[in-house]
RNA sequence: GCGGUGGUAGCUCAACUGGUAGAGCACAGGACUGUGACUCCUGGGGUUGCCGGUUCAAGCCCGGUCCAUCGCCCCA
């Protein structure tokens, strides 16, 4: 019996149209991380399951329930990545890197995760993300936050607000989780399944909770910035100054705890806001997330490094750019068509040549009249279009057309020299450029 | 993991209370031997997601399964 064979579920193939979106996006990301003093890291996709074990935490949903973990022929526990920050660490330690005062990595990748799907969220997702190991001090912070706002804003990301919280130095936590659960454990009784579930294993993740139930509970809820210690507070207080100094617009959200337990001090998300009407990304708004985890690459075996890094969801940043109208697909520069069988060579030849000096040419192999080369022409969005054919090849010169003028247009038309075609076109590349940035 | 909705041609969709599957777009050929999307004709295409059941008969009804989609949980 014969199945027919799909994709694994969760997990897309991703090609044109859509791709010249992932592509403009990565581009601009390695373009502007590396302006910002950041140098790419790749790790490997699969890493020894115990470093998101000890590092993401062992109760988060991530390592309890959403792992791709399978066991090699060596009998070694693997897990696919659910995250780029442990196995940056990882290397970070495994390399020394230590040593240096600063370290400043992105990475660009497929992570995984054995989720339930909707709208921006898969099983195979792509992060783009920034890491900063070394220093301290809340400029890092709000270097970093920084980075993530001045990108989204580069590649066209509208509706974003910056919701940033503090979680406080390690000796903080426990105070506050012990007042948390004071204040709800009288309600305990009142609550849903998840909630009590919630309660018992991760007490702050009620805090952003979605049940509309518990919404006036939370409200009341004592918060993590009266637990704060003097340091993590004035930490705290540099990188709301640095921020506005910045220009960079914020809101403090309480509430904003983050799914995974390295975190220390600040925390942030970027969330989508969508205008009404618009449902571009469901339920599913968080775009960028990220904040500081000062022990974590102590905790896995490192020297005393403080770091901070953001993660954003390539996918969710594409989608939004497709609900705003962004198409990006590449047109030929110039279309040829051949006539005469016998000139089809010197027709290939000059497409050729025209390549070889960049310029975007295109014509159709299977030849053939010329209302199908017409036809081919208009479906690849060709700009220009000429005709190789006997007369022109006599002449040395083509009477060039520009696709995109209304015909009647005194510009509609020009003739153009052999000779002086790859110039012309050259030119006429930089008065209307292949691909255009979205918004414009 | 739980609940709602849905899967028919490459794409968008039709097919009444079960009666042997259709249109538009796209693709290919022609009318038409060289310059704008036109028009007209013709053609290829489908085991109706998959498996099983009920029935004389299933795209339609039933069960399972896979996939998609929305919400919960959670996250990028």
């Amino acid at each position: 019996m014969s199945q027919k064979l799909v994709a694994v579920k969760g997990m897309n193939d991703l090609m044109s149209p859509q791709i010249e979106i992932w592509q403009f996006v990565e581009r601009t990301a390695r373009e502007m991380f590396g302006t910002w003093g950041y140098s790419e890291i790749r790790t490997p996709i699969v890493e020894d399951t115990a470093l998101f074990v000890r590092s993401v935490g062992e109760v988060t949903d991530i390592v309890s329930k959403e792992m791709y973990t399978f066991e090699d022929k060596g009998g070694r526990s693997i897990t696919m990545r659910p995250e780029n920050t442990a196995p940056a660490v990882r290397a970070y330690i495994e390399h020394g890197l230590g040593q240096q005062p600063v370290t400043r990595w992105y990475y660009l990748g497929p992570m995984f995760r054995y989720e339930r799907m909707k709208t921006g969220r898969y099983r195979q997702f792509y992060q783009i993300g920034a890491e900063a190991y070394g220093p301290a001090d809340a400029s890092q912070d709000v270097e970093n936050i920084a980075l993530a706002w001045h990108f989204l804003k580069a590649i066209g990301i509208q509706h974003v607000t910056l919701h940033l919280n503090s979680l406080g130095d390690a000796p903080d936590r426990p105070k506050y989780l012990e007042a948390l659960r004071a204040y709800f454990a009288p309600h305990v009784a009142t609550f849903s399944d998840a909630a009590k579930e919630t309660f018992e294993r991760n007490t702050m993740r009620l805090l952003d909770t979605k049940e509309e139930a518990l919404r006036p509970l939370v409200a009341g809820a004592p918060v993590i910035g009266d637990f704060l210690g003097e340091a993590a507070k004035a930490h705290f207080d540099e990188v709301k100054a640095l921020l506005t100094t910045l220009g960079i617009p914020f809101v403090i959200d309480r509430t904003l705890v983050r799914g995974l337990d390295y975190y220390t001090r600040t925390t942030f998300e970027f969330i989508y806001e969508p205008p009404a009407g618009d449902n571009a990304l469901g339920t599913a708004g968080t775009v960028c997330g990220g904040g500081r985890y000062d022990n974590l690459v102590r905790e896995l075996g490192g020297p005393d490094k403080p770091a901070v890094g953001f993660a954003m969801g390539l996918d969710r940043l594409v989608l939004l750019l497709e609900s705003l109208g962004t198409r990006l697909e590449r047109r030929p520069l110039l279309f040829i068509a051949t006539m005469e069988p016998e000139l089809k060579a010197h027709a290939v030849k000059l497409v050729t040549e025209l390549r070889m000096k960049g310029l975007a040419v295109d014509f159709d192999p299977r030849g053939g009249k010329f209302k199908r080369q017409l036809d081919r022409a208009l479906a690849v969005k060709a700009r220009h279009f000429v005709v190789y054919g006997q007369s022109e090849h006599e002449a040395r010169a083509f009477k060039i057309k520009n696709m995109d003028l209304p015909d009647g247009d005194p510009n509609k038309e020009a003739t153009v020299p052999l000779d002086g075609l790859a110039e012309w076109l050259l030119n006429a590349a930089r008065v209307a450029p292949v691909t255009t940035p979205p918004g414009s």
